[in-house]
RNA sequence: GGUCGUGUAACUCAGUUGGUAGAGUGCCGUCUCGAUAAGGCGGAAGUCACUGGUUCGAGUCCAGUCCCGACCA
């Protein structure tokens, strides 16, 4: 007779294989079709609130594996914290504005669009890119309110952005500017940062002398050092030849050494590591007179090489000995150092000479290069120096050069008019915005730790904020001029405010559209900005824009979650914002992540092909393993990605899938309502599966709380396969399939089961989302239940002596681990298959024995042989043989009871007793 | 070039106050065929990036170098 149908057999809807990609995409459509997201608010009500405020990626191509990391990390925040027991709402929100965008569609329409039409088509493109967007993160299984995400581009932002820009300038931090900014010729017009690219590009290089004015002075400061009547020059090497003619100042490093050296060409200022260099190069030689520390030299005057006017030597840092002379000449319109050292030595914005204008032509009242283009002026500068008997030598450099990335040519620095918010300003209260910056970065969390460190160099170490840009798409500066004075009107804070409900109605059309006197502001005397705002305050201001709007949520955020280059970017212009607006930082904890990478560690790039799109993971492996991929990976680093390692992911997912299918097929039978029995009548081995169970559970929760999801992932996996797959499990077949269904021996295990299947559910739930809500359905068929709906540790009741009971079992399991390495040389040996074929018997110490023995009779189930003996001895040792016995058809174990009952000649005692008798008792395992 | 970070088995990660390197996955072997396109058992596999230093003893502390990454110049 085939006993297998008097068993009790695993049996579950759950399936062995995942096919996630398909079953995915049923839970999404399930998740919104019973609104999901908004019955989880409404069954958080009076939680307490955790708010971790959405950064908002930029509204702009398709979603890349970098967005879907920080998307799914925000996601599992907001679930491990709802699931901690906060009520923790998402709102998912884009940033629209800017420049990226305005460039698209420069492309696709060409630059000379009407700046309306060029907004209409940015605000629809940037729609069209949420929308793309957006699916791709649903499709990740990102909870939140996607019906209703904020974009910067919404009227009311628009208009609580100027409001915001109102506050900022009513607290006296805002300022106008001279500034150089990076200018294409070929643009007319300011570049941003990212539209700089680095090419190649042979400049000429001259080396430049200046005749020196203070005569006495600079001999005074080199010891006194007798120059006679010789002719003595500074002399400076640069590579923009154009800039001579809006030179303005010599700079040298205060450290280094400068040696006055005689030549047959006049006495030469140089530093004193490059003397040997220059005169190589230009052909001399010549004889140290003197040296003297640059800080020594401050202030001594010497004489422009054309023009009637002094250059000074003044101090800077930024001077290197890699090339050149170790002087270097100044213009401060056209330099950024330049720019800073000049206003360092108390020079205005009036004295700056600022020669280029927009198209790249000298102005047309400058001496001798009037109306030329500086391209074209370089060689004839040459001349003019040449003939001046000041070009010590010329040449050319082969060099990496900042080049417009539309154009491909070559951009300058120059200096413009431009809006500033000011970093060391004082404030309202005195203290500058730096200031309150430092104070609130102190006041933050920072997970990792050294974000801190981070983000206090950034705060210490920037220039003030460049907030105006000469573009379209972009929130206005809407700002009225004085045409003479250049001060703002004097109802300012009104106008703003007349503005900001204009824009509410019709967005910020409405202040390009309108004229100055449709605000009674007299056009004759006051200039109407154009002016837009840099798209870093449109994110920067969402905690007063966004945040404070959301209904159910709070200002200020828990948390902001971002990249690690976020330091720069919101973490920052937030920070800023929030200090300058309120006077502290909008969130109070930052939790920044790592870049998506190859498996070599590299940069994804499309050059490169190791592009991994997350739509291609998730339309084929599934977007859990995405999840997955990303709850296993420590974030702090770069999250390293790659065929290989989603193979290993996969992997991973299978056992936790395949446990958890064990786990429903086993307590299919089991009703916890009327089945259950409680923890205190259990057998000892559930009892200690319940305290491992727990165990696991307080680590994962505390791992969840500092938000280190990859110990959970790591945990959740050994778990299932050590703890579970490699121990308790398989120890729990027999009693699971042998005894009788309804036995207390089966329910007992039961009991332990379900209590872990709930707590394992709930556990993977924020990162493993799709499949714990998937078995989810599977124990409560027919229902709109759902496992966020349930908190963590709700379930598994506490029971008493538990570490006595884990100090036992563990070192029960290393006892078993010892008898298992010697049940295989058995098997290797061939007298054996399964460990149900052999018998042992055990000699073990003092210490243990006490603990072995208690196991009574159940010691053979704990290590799935058919007998286990116990003897007291010095050590443990342990004899394995072969079973003389017969092995029982039902349970197969081998034992001479078998066929002892004649009507069952293949049943052994115990399986005889399972199904007609009263079944057999256990206490331990 | 500067700042910050990272570097432990093929892959992902642990490694508590310095004391003979751990787990999961993969790989090899094997059993099982009542979790079965599963599961059990055993095994091999690491100059803990490199070089110095402190210490009786360093993956762990200190200094420097290299690789990769982010930001900046």
């Amino acid at each position: 007779m085939d006993y297998k149908s008097t068993l009790n057999l695993p049996d579950t809807p759950f399936p062995m294989r995942g096919d996630l990609a398909k079953r995915e995409a049923v839970w999404i459509r399930r998740w919104q079709d019973t609104r999901l997201y908004q019955r989880l608010r409404a069954r958080s009500l009076g939680r307490p609130l955790f708010i971790l405020h959405d950064g908002p990626p930029y509204a702009n191509g398709d979603i890349h594996m970098g967005h879907a990391v920080n998307k799914i990390l925000k996601d599992m925040v907001v679930k491990s914290k709802t699931m901690a027991g906060f009520d923790a709402p998402y709102t998912p929100g884009w940033d629209c504005h800017g420049l990226p965008i305005e460039h698209q569609i420069e492309k696709k329409y060409g630059k000379r669009l009407e700046p309306n039409r060029a907004r209409q088509l940015c605000r629809d493109f940037a729609a069209e890119q949420i929308e793309r967007q957006k699916a791709d993160f649903i499709r990740l299984g990102v909870l939140g309110d996607w019906e209703h995400p904020y974009k910067t581009m919404d009227f009311q932002t628009e208009a609580d952005e100027i409001r915001a820009i109102g506050e900022v300038w009513q607290r006296g931090l805002l300022f106008r500017g001279l500034k150089p900014v990076n200018w294409c010729f070929d643009c007319g017009s300011a570049l941003a940062e990212a539209e700089v690219e680095y090419e190649d590009r042979t400049s000429p290089t001259i080396d430049v002398a200046f005749p020196v004015l203070d005569r006495d002075r600079l001999a005074a400061a080199f010891g006194g050092v007798n120059l006679g009547d010789k002719p003595v020059f500074a002399v400076i090497w640069t590579t923009t030849p154009w800039t001579i003619p809006a030179n303005q100042a010599i700079n040298i490093h205060p450290d280094f050494i400068y040696s006055l050296v005689d030549t047959s060409s006049g006495v030469l200022l140089l530093a004193k590591d490059l003397v040997d260099a220059c005169l190589l190069r230009y052909g001399l030689t010549g004889t140290t007179l003197a040296t003297a520390p640059g800080r020594a030299l401050e202030l001594i005057r010497f004489q422009h090489p054309f023009y009637d006017r002094a250059a000074p030597l003044y101090l800077g840092e930024y001077v290197t000995l890699e090339a050149g002379t170790g002087l270097v000449h100044s213009s401060p319109a056209y330099g950024v150092d330049d720019f800073v050292s000049c206003k360092r030595y108390g020079m205005s914005n009036d004295e700056i000479l600022n020669p280029v204008g927009d198209d790249g032509k000298f102005a047309a009242p400058l001496p001798l290069f009037g109306g030329m283009h500086i391209w074209d002026a370089n060689p004839k500068i040459l001349e003019v120096l040449k003939e001046r008997g000041h070009l010590l030598h010329s040449g050319k450099l082969l060099h990496s050069y900042p080049h417009c990335w539309r154009h491909h040519t070559a951009i300058i620095y120059r200096a413009t008019t431009q809006w500033f918010i000011g970093m060391d300003l004082p404030g309202a209260d005195g203290r500058t915005l730096r200031e309150v910056a430092r104070k609130a970065v102190a006041d933050t969390t920072f997970y990792p730790s050294w974000g801190r460190a981070r983000l206090a160099g950034m705060v210490d170490g920037r220039p003030d904020w460049t907030l105006s840009r000469q573009r379209n798409w972009g929130t206005p500066l809407p700002f009225f001029l004085h045409r003479e004075t250049g001060e703002l009107h004097p109802d300012t804070p009104a106008l703003l405010e007349t503005v900001a409900q204009r824009v509410e109605q019709s967005g910020i059309e409405a202040w390009f559209a309108l004229k100055s006197e449709d605000l009674g502001v007299d056009p004759t005397v006051y200039r109407k900005l154009s002016d837009t705002v840099d798209v870093w305050f449109d994110s920067g201001t969402t905690h007063r824009t966004v945040l404070r709007r959301l209904a159910g949520q709070r200002y200020p955020a828990d948390l902001y979650l971002e990249g690690s280059d976020q330091h720069r970017g919101w973490f920052q212009s937030s920070l800023l914002t929030g200090c300058a607006i309120d006077g502290r930082a909008p969130f109070d904890a930052l939790l920044t992540h790592g870049f998506a990478v190859d498996g070599e560690g590299r940069k994804m790039s499309k050059s490169k092909g190791n592009v991994v799109a997350p739509q291609k993971v998730a339309d084929s492996l599934g977007a859990e393993i995405i999840r997955l991929w990303v709850g296993s990976t420590d974030y702090s680093g770069e999250l390293t990605i790659s065929d290989e390692i989603l193979k290993r992911v996969v992997e991973g997912y299978r056992r936790i899938r395949n446990t958890l299918r064990f786990l429903l097929a086993n307590t299919a039978d089991f009703d916890a309502g009327k089945d259950s029995v409680s923890a205190g009548e259990w057998l000892e081995i559930d009892r200690y599966a319940l305290a491992m169970t727990r165990a696991m559970a307080d680590a994962c929760i505390a791992d969840y709380a500092k938000f280190e999801f990859h110990l959970v992932a790591q945990r959740l996996q050994t778990f299932c396969s050590e703890d579970l797959g490699g121990f308790y499990l398989d120890i729990l077949k027999d009693r699971l399939y042998t005894t009788a269904k309804h036995s207390a021996a089966r329910r007992s295990a039961q009991s332990a089961l379900q209590l872990i299947v709930q707590t394992l559910l709930r556990l993977m739930a924020p990162v493993l989302s799709f499949t714990a809500e998937e078995a989810w359905a599977v124990l409560h068929p027919g229902s709109e239940e759902s496992v966020f709906f349930h908190t963590w540790n709700e379930v598994l009741p506490a029971q008493p002596g538990e570490p006595e009971l884990i100090a036992r079992w563990t070192r029960i399991r290393e006892i078993r681990g010892a008898v298992q390495k010697e049940l295989e040389a058995l098997r290797q040996s061939g007298k054996i298959g399964s460990s149900l074929q052999a018998e042992v018997s055990l000699t073990v110490a003092a210490a243990d024995a006490a603990i072995v023995e208690a196991l009574d009779d159940d010691l053979k189930f704990v290590l799935i042989t058919s007998t286990a003996q116990v003897s007291p001895g010095a050590s443990l040792q342990i004899a394995a043989t072969p079973s003389a016995h017969k092995k029982c058809d039902r349970c197969w174990h081998y034992r001479s009871d078998v066929g002892a009952d004649p009507q069952h000649p293949q049943l052994c005692g115990r399986c005889v007793n399972n199904m007609f008798g009263a079944g057999e008792v256990r206490r331990h395992a």
